[in-house]
DNA sequence: GGTTGATTGATATATATCAACTTTCTTCTC
DNA sequence: GAGAAGAAAGTTGATATATATCAATCAACC
């Protein structure tokens, strides 16, 4: 889609500055943008490789930069005491990720670790603050964004909180298709552990409430492979909690 | 604090103009707004009173207003299937309540229930749109506040879904000290039931856990006033879920 | 005196934990 | 590049435990 020239020079160089990360096609907050705008948020921005397993934000440190996904993806995790953690959200192309600190405080609230190799860009969050001054599009696509992601927070809370675990289970699998793969047979590139962390459950139990599904005719898996069959079967089951 | 004969005056009159809604000297969003532009927000709300019980506003409606409360205390709940309810946080004067809507879509996400009698005024949403136009330090102090929110609402996440139930009732009780009432033995307004909502379980396992806390010196209840005897252990079993 | 909220007890059940075992992946060696 | 050895991930079963549910009693309050 993009011309791979400069996305290989971009993803070589360690202060890169293609503007191609921020595709004016996308749907995204920084199609607000002017041009100078634009240029003036991603000049000397950092662009940083990451592979599998990698933090790439780490809860409770202080930071001055925001990251945006450039390509792969990531998982944002809220870890608790004790090494139990909780998958909030997948993030891959195009995500900006403030890990809830950048405007309000500096402090980063959750981690962000990578699943696949992850190219993203360190950008200064003072740039934002600039920009929020100048753009009042912005800031209102910004606002936009961020009232988003609380709405799903909530609706992550109470699923989590209030359904037993085959609607948990439900959940993860629509929230994987609808939202992250966008293709039925999906090969999920997330572990039985992290299925589990996403559905606020151990990774055991995870298993065996999936292997209820299966047998119910409902999804079937094969290796990392997942399909969902009977999707109206699916949501009811999500619904009922 | 205020001039008590234009309060009076507010409350009563329907369509009531007092600035007095928004005190300079509190730390509120709207001080930075002008005066013009507070005028403008603030001309045509509508003051209205809710008893007790009474629903303010209610999830899944569709509404262009957003909410300030003036005086007196509500409950902001996400309503699940089945009745089963979980209490986000508590509101009081000076509250902005968007309900998870306005700015994103005009969907309300959750239902807001007045606990004591509550003064407030309903204002047009798109108004809300035409000041973030405007004011850029009014945008980036929404952004803040909604940001804050997230905050909070991710570590209730957290806080409900792994912490056992003595780690949950610590967290509603420090909750109810330091961020409501703000005095130690606090009379409580809430009944366990909703108590229990806070807490993501059954007034049953609430009345049972705070009882164990009660016998262990850690807290004292008499009727509805609770007062927090320990407050370091009590901290203590909070972090240790 | 009846309705509502609070409390206690007995029991059921969803889910976690622990442990064993199997499969798959990785890496090293020849 | 094939096969062996080791590590990591996945799976299953037995058991423990946190919490919900149900039912009954008790206290408070119009």
């Amino acid at each position: 889609m993009f011309d791979d020239s400069i996305n290989r020079e971009c993803a070589n160089c360690k202060r890169a500055c293609c503007l191609k990360c921020f595709p004016e096609e996308e749907a995204s907050i920084f199609r607000t943008l002017t041009a100078d705008e634009l240029e003036y948020l991603t000049a000397c921005k950092q662009s940083v490789i990451f592979n599998p397993g990698e933090t790439i934000i780490k809860q409770n440190t202080s930071s001055t930069y925001f990251v945006c996904i450039k390509e792969g993806m990531a998982k944002v995790v809220a870890e608790s005491m004790k090494g139990k953690n909780v998958i909030l959200r997948l993030v891959s192309s195009h995500s900006l990720v403030t890990a809830g600190g950048v405007v309000s405080d500096d402090i980063r609230h959750f981690t962000v670790t990578a699943i696949t190799r992850v190219e993203c860009c360190f950008i200064d969050s003072s740039k934002l603050q600039q920009l929020i001054e100048r753009n009042s599009r912005f800031s209102y696509e910004l606002l936009k964004y961020n009232n988003k992601q609380n709405i799903q927070m909530l609706n992550t809370l109470v699923g989590l909180t209030q359904k037993y675990m085959p609607g948990r289970v439900a959940d993860t699998l629509l929230y994987l298709k609808n939202n992250i793969y966008q293709t039925n047979p999906f090969n999920c590139n997330l572990n039985k552990q992290e299925l589990a962390e996403m559905s606020g459950m151990t990774k055991e139990s995870f298993i065996r409430s999936l292997k209820e599904l299966e047998l119910s005719g409902i999804v079937r898996q094969n290796k990392r492979q997942i399909e969902i069959v009977k999707e109206d079967d699916l949501m009811l089951i999500s619904k009922n909690g």
